[in-house]
DNA sequence: CCGCATCCATCAGGATACTG
DNA sequence: CAGTATCCTGATGGATGCGG
């Protein structure tokens, strides 16, 4: 897919670099599990058993993965004490923040066209069957 | 999915149906090729190929698919024009503009951090192999 | 031109188990 | 408690072809 993006933008001349990575960056970000982590983490600082009764529905492995992405673009921080138990502390790093504005933008965006978007999918569903 | 969701928040009391609708429409909305289509139709009305052409790796069966979700949940308005051949319009209703505004919110973050994140990634890349 | 159906490869992602 | 590894399935999504 990223073979295939770059192929796609190859004929548009300069930017072809910078597109590809905020495409790539983008995609990695406009997810599911992603986006309900950030909303979650907010501004606070949990562990990641927390998180995980959090998110509700995410499992361990994702939990991990997604996290792991999300530090590795630098959103959010990740601390370990090394004590026994270990124990893990994450939060939102400022770009982190600037972003979650924004999801928080979506979810509001969800709550308010809840019904409605209810009403339209009986009205598509209505009509075909 | 679903009915692990609706499991998990059966014990919180009488918000249930409503959060597990939210948590799938946002779900189906935080997406990669929703979001890349809300984003291109902005305030245009785009014919199917020229969607296709616009969003850029997207394939011809995503496309249909991805519309016809957006369409379903009244995000995007659908005209057929019965035509030989036949003609096909879409563009965003009042709900897909509104969130068509977060949606920008995210590429501008993107555009933003795009020098940044490159830098993490390099950090986070460079410590470990 | 657009949509739908089919076939098929892939990979996301869940379950499980083992380490520090 | 948190992370990593392995296995395995089922959904995702690409390619192709026909129909309207």
């Amino acid at each position: 897919m990223v073979t295939e993006q770059l192929r796609h933008t190859a004929d548009d001349g300069d930017v072809t670099r910078a597109d590809s990575l905020a495409r790539e960056i983008f995609s990695g970000v406009a997810t599911k599990w992603a986006l309900l982590i950030i909303n979650v983490l907010a501004d606070d600082t949990l562990r990641f058993t927390e998180l995980r009764a959090a998110v509700d529905g995410i499992s361990h492995k994702m939990l991990t993965q997604t996290l792991r992405g999300l530090e590795r673009d630098g959103l959010v921080h990740r601390t370990v004490y090394p004590t026994v138990p270990p124990r893990v502390d994450y939060y939102l790093t400022e770009p982190g923040q600037e972003l979650r504005a924004t999801v928080n933008g979506m979810c509001a965006w969800t709550r308010k066209h809840l019904r409605a978007i209810e009403a339209a999918r009986r009205r598509f569903d209505g009509q075909a069957p």
